[in-house]
DNA sequence: TTGAAAGCGCTAACAA
DNA sequence: TTGTTAGCGCTTTCAA
């Protein structure tokens, strides 16, 4: 069993109390002797002493932990996220807890939620649509006021941070347009807040539309690789090709460019490929991944003021927190041949 | 506050005890009535009870989870282990709990470590090779038998899982060989586990090897990538380059094949690349990539195995258990020009 | 300057 | 068939 406050205590020969006081740093609130916080603290030392951290939970009513919900831990676009989250929360002291969902089902969702609830956290950061008006989590959540924030969608009634895309699709088209690129595609899952703006830039600019729904039915998240890899053929087999595409993440993207590489279909030479969330990792592909970026930094740092603001008991607005996307220029984009 | 147990039995005019039995499915070895059982169950529900972390893992001395300990998260080998290692630890009904160390300094990697203990977890996994004897955690994981499994490196008296990679490398570079190279070059950090089977067999099969070590101090994990690349610009402007090159792993990979494609150097035409790990990131490269691979789904396996045996009280073997590595053949060798 | 004691929410053994 | 009780390890207040 591992050692506790009380071991201490009978060592020294002090009462557990002293130890937990001299341990948490009052000692000096509590008006300890120097002579025996000294010795608490070697002894502590000595027996590698740490504190339970259920027993620390119970009392205080906190775990220092946060939930990061996601749909799926190898898309870049949350690795890289969940990374700079571990880094911001243990420099806040508290822990990241981790769960995905693999986006099974909606009901998936909300058991991985409840889930991280089970879990004890003290707050939760959602990448997921599930928790909205009309689930149980939802009302739990107001009515017991749980620190929350959802980033991407928009939850009436509770605080959420959702990116605009038109911007940085806008600047994207135009890009292509100006690169002489007639017919753009979009290639992804059916995900309106970014085929919207494409839509809509794309009128603007006067050039057509293509839309390639990857086929992904619930249960099938694992296979978001041999899906892009299975459009890219069919796109490549197209008989007149749309000369750039579009995709829905970047994580999408670099399957699909692996596709189209096995097809012998050349980028940026043959077709021009724009991705989604600005990831490091599209911009390690052979060519860069020219993306539309939200600025997962500062989104992740609105997100964690927003849950610890609510943590430390002063409400976070409720109105979606709209931030601008920009285009990521890297090199997959080029001349239409 | 969240709703507790005492609620609910305030509620339907119970003992606490009771509702306690009956909400982990011990009403009836309690003998509780069926009718009391049914009104408890329904209140729970009704009130969305969802028992206290703390106390429940107070009482019980678990918190049922389990630590993952590794260099960083955006590294695929890591993150597509964890997502593995994420869903079989759920299905045995814990939680992972994922920390990174970023591979600072092997002091980093110890605060890490006790991080995770002071998180209060039941086992850890590690994949870093900072618990060595002669550490105070080392004494204390075999003083305390804390459920532990060391994955990639050897640690004497703990339980561990290393990879042999000489199969996998014999394989390479016998493929290499039999495609007409006869320059070959590691590029990667300096891991004696993989540099010595390649220079083994380069010898065996009369190859040559050249050595190019990635510089990278400690605090500089955060730039592989950059490192990556610029080792491949440098690479790209050797005299005579050899025409293979072996990275210590996929992830840097990825990073080095684009920093060739900047330079207009063409893989596999002009330079074939082999990577280390074997991950899916690797296969959606372009082209998808050769990778010496070490079967992570059943190292994982085995390393489950091996914390929950201990976990459960049975000691797991403190010989290194050694997985053979093995060729994982993709599109990145081809004949040498 | 320190000890004693209450109580956080839960489980489990034992009474009633 | 159900209630009572004793802790689990800790923090914190109040006494001594």
């Amino acid at each position: 069993m591992a050692i506790t406050a009380t071991d201490i205590a009978k060592r020294v020969g002090v009462s557990q109390g002293t130890v937990s006081s001299v341990l948490n740093g009052n000692g000096a609130k509590a008006r300890i002797a120097q002579a025996t916080q000294e010795k608490i603290l070697a002894v502590a030392k000595e027996l590698r002493y740490r504190p339970s951290f259920a027993g620390r939970a119970l009392v205080r009513g906190r775990t220092r932990s946060i939930g990061f919900l996601c749909g799926d831990i190898r898309n870049p676009h949350f690795n890289e996220l969940a990374d700079l989250a571990m880094e911001e929360v243990e420099r806040r002291g508290f822990h990241l807890v981790l769960a995905v969902t693999k986006w099974h089902t909606a009901k998936n969702d909300l058991e991985t939620f409840d889930n991280l609830l089970a879990r004890g956290v003290d707050g939760i950061i959602s990448f997921g649509s599930a928790v909205r008006k009309g689930t149980p989590q939802y009302a739990q959540v107001r009515a017991e006021q749980f620190p929350f924030v959802c980033i991407g969608h928009a939850v009436a009634g509770l605080p959420c941070i959702i990116s605009d895309n038109h911007p940085g699709t806008d600047e994207a088209v135009r890009l292509c347009q100006a690169n002489g690129h007639r017919r753009l595609a979009y290639v992804g899952l059916p995900e309106p807040a970014k085929e919207r703006p494409l839509a809509d830039a794309a009128a603007r600019h006067g050039v057509s539309l293509d839309t390639y729904h990857v086929p992904m039915r619930p249960g099938q998240w694992a296979q978001v690789s041999a899906c892009a890899r299975e459009a890219a053929h069919r796109f490549a087999k197209l008989p007149e090709r749309p000369t750039a595409v579009f995709t829905s993440s970047d994580h999408l993207a670099v399957d699909f460019a692996s596709g189209l590489w096995e097809m012998g279909v050349r980028i940026p030479d043959e077709v021009s490929l724009i991705g989604h969330d600005g990831t490091a990792a599209g911009g390690a592909m052979s060519p860069p991944l020219t993306s539309i970026d939200f600025d997962g930094a500062q989104v992740l740092q609105l997100a964690l003021d927003m849950v610890f603001a609510q943590i430390e008991g002063r409400p976070a607005a409720v109105e979606p927190v709209a931030v601008p996307s920009r285009l990521l220029v890297r090199k997959s984009v080029s001349l239409v041949s």
